[in-house]
DNA sequence: TTGTACGCGTTATCAA
DNA sequence: TTGATAACGCGTACAA
């Protein structure tokens, strides 16, 4: 037997697909108790679900929201998703994921994907450089909000809820030089055109300029332990006085421990060590190290709270803007100090 | 202007329906390159994108899976995500992910709605002891992989994909008898009626069976750290002989570390460790943590391959039996050796 | 090579 | 309190 349909229900507990789509969407209002249990029992009889892409048919709106993350493989995106979920599942929507691996090709492609779904929300980590890849998207009024990096010339209707990069790596210049170190050098590997990495950097050499410490940001790109610790090892042995060691985005600290070990150099005493977003574990390692970490769960929640907001009002005014709701929302990141520093 | 459909393409490029249906579904075969240049031309425009749920009307699949894990926080299940994805997303197919949260209330709601969104397929990581719980998705005819975990009574038309847990644990059981170990203890923390730590639990007994080690499993439930030191100190302290414990679940490692810093216990040297998937930061800690490591990408890739397989077959012979390509999938555990015992 | 017309399962409108 | 029926956007059998 296939797939029980409302029809199906409305023939055998004797009662139109008009009561039963009552029954469905609990408009119980004008309906018999009688009435209301024989469906009730013949729905459940027949197992019946009824069919979102029927019911999408007649409403303009899914009930599904799109989220595309950088790299699910980094802990980073997994706990943005889950705060993502856990804001949006009450709320009666289903989320669909993917995952671009920093690549601005899979990414377009989802973009592409989603909206044939008909999401009625779509939270993004971008790509893209230029905002104008995302032109589909508001073209088409969908709510967006883009998170943990910004894309030039984005429009002010789109949300953007990002971690405070900048400003935390401000303060921790300062108290570097504070400590007395007179070099920093940020480490990233940026795998897209866009990251939080260059915000911090931002920060760092800001702090530079007003303290008058060296700030040197290398970029390691694809290379392996071997070649950072070349150039590591070169750069410092030029260097004069204290020199620190930042790792921009967390994977990279498993690395640069390597390098360490390689090289020989043990922190605070040769070197400091800080690190963006170690998931918690670093503080096992010797007697810890020093960290700005990111609340991924609260920026997801973020998204999707801001996401319900655009979605809501979309509803409510039906052909007024959507964007009302719109922000740029900037949350903190934590100082976790040990002595790596 | 709302959204375009296939019928104002018609109008604009001067064609029927039929012609723009038969260019979106890529039949390029009986068209003039003359009109399918005016209908792409039109397509890029007005920015068309087929919708899905009206496409899925006319289907019989939707070409979107099913993914519900029991903690997305855990990375565990953020691998096995990256594994379905990389399998799933080349093969057309979109997925929506659920998270469970160790929950059975939620899981059930969830299957509900993933029912409801009619996915082709469904791939779960089980909370019931019971296979009766997922008993409307075969009712429905849903292809369906377990992973992580077996339920009883589960069909044999239904596939499960796990890791080798029993055997890698009991060839650990021997291994730690071999190396003197006399007392074996085995902490899990188990946050649904079933898991694979139970499995885990059998290999070390039936080591403990063979060699006349003794093997003492530990419950620590939703116990904090100071609970499981008191435990742990007490019954350490009535044990003749060395002491090996294992941390059945990844982040149980945290607390026991913390815990072994409580109590100033140093391994191997006052006791030995192992734990279960740690996702490789622990080889910084000390001298590194001797681990059993699952590989999730390669049991979210095994698992989705076994689903394309079944809804292959699902589609091609329509009625037919879409659970022939079923069967049960176990993978290797890898041991990562580390002076930690 | 292109077009017409119907039906998929559901909800909303209107009528009874 | 209930029911009949027209849409929603698309794919396809059949007609031209």
């Amino acid at each position: 037997m296939a797939k029980a349909t409302i029809a199906d229900i409305a023939r055998e507990a004797n009662v139109s697909v008009t009561t039963v789509s009552r029954f469905i969407n609990g408009n119980y209002g004008k309906m018999s108790e009688a009435t209301k249990n024989r469906v009730q029992e013949t729905v459940d009889r027949l197992q019946y679900h009824p069919r979102a892409s029927a019911q999408k048919m007649r409403q303009d709106h899914t009930h599904v929201v799109g989220v595309i993350v950088a790299d699910i493989s980094n802990v980073f995106s997994s706990l943005l998703f889950k705060g993502i979920y856990t804001e949006l599942q009450p709320a009666g929507y289903d989320v669909m994921l993917m995952n671009s691996n920093n690549s601005l090709g899979e990414e377009s492609d989802e973009i592409g994907r989603l909206l044939s779904q008909e999401v009625d929300g779509l939270i993004i980590q971008p790509n893209a450089r230029d905002f104008s890849a995302y032109a589909s998207i508001t073209d088409n009024r969908t709510p967006l909000v883009m998170v943990d990096r910004r894309s030039e010339g984005q429009p002010a209707t789109v949300s953007s809820v990002t971690a405070d990069n900048r400003e935390s790596c401000l303060r921790l210049g300062l108290e570097l030089a504070r400590r007395g170190y007179e070099n920093i050098l940020p480490l990233s590997r940026t795998g897209s055109q866009i990251s939080a990495q260059s915000s911090r950097v931002e920060g760092f050499q800001e702090a530079g300029e007003r303290t008058g410490s060296l700030v040197m940001p290398m970029e390691v790109g694809d290379h392996g332990q071997e070649w950072i610790g070349k150039e590591l090892d070169r750069t410092v042995s030029h260097l004069k006085g204290k020199t620190a060691i930042i790792s921009l985005i967390g994977p990279l600290l498993f690395d640069l421990l390597d390098v360490f070990k390689g090289l020989d150099w043990s922190f605070p005493e040769d070197i400091g060590l800080v690190s963006f977003d170690d998931w918690s574990w670093s503080r096992y390692v010797g007697d810890g190290i020093y960290l700005l970490q990111q609340d991924p769960q609260a920026l997801g929640q973020a998204c999707a709270h801001n996401l319900l907001e655009q979605m809501g009002i979309a509803a409510e005014t039906g052909e007024g803007d959507p964007y009302g709701a719109s922000r740029q929302i900037t949350l903190p990141v934590a100082c976790i100090e040990a002595p790596s520093i």
